[in-house]
DNA sequence: CCCATGACTTGAA
DNA sequence: TTTCAAGCCATGG
């Protein structure tokens, strides 16, 4: 295991986890597994664990996890720009303007989902 | 050790 | 309706 803080794998961990959990061609926001998590306002840090998934094992879909208007907001933070759209459109998820398209249908929370 | 910042979100003004 | 501020907490200077 990595060079983790204690506190820190806790948390990245389960953000690690159930971003994978994300269903192939669907996506879901920072704050929804922030909230899944129970931490409804720490989507900052789901974030934060999002930037230091580079390095995770095995990988994490990052480019599933967008804003909670399904914006790619992230997109700056890959290895080229374009990266998390064309991940993305590989799966069938259409994207505009740096916005997920039908948003609303392909999103998935794990708060319900997972129920 | 203290301060500022960030792949965000929500609720109040 | 739009704008502002606060909360989250790890990381870097």
């Amino acid at each position: 295991m990595p060079q983790y803080s204690k506190t820190t794998t806790s948390f990245f961990e389960k953000v690690y986890e159930v971003a994978r959990l994300v269903p192939y061609g669907r996506v879901t926001s920072y704050g929804d597994i922030a909230n899944y998590l129970g931490t409804g306002k720490s989507a900052r840090m789901v974030g934060w664990a999002m930037n230091a998934c580079r390095t995770a094992m095995p990988p994490v879909p990052a480019h599933r996890v967008v804003n909670r208007l399904g914006w790619l907001t992230g997109k700056g933070h890959f290895e080229t720009p374009d990266l998390m759209q064309k991940l993305l459109e590989a799966e069938g998820v259409k994207v505009k303007d740096n916005k997920v398209v039908e948003f609303d249908k392909l999103r998935w929370q794990p708060l319900i989902e997972l129920n």
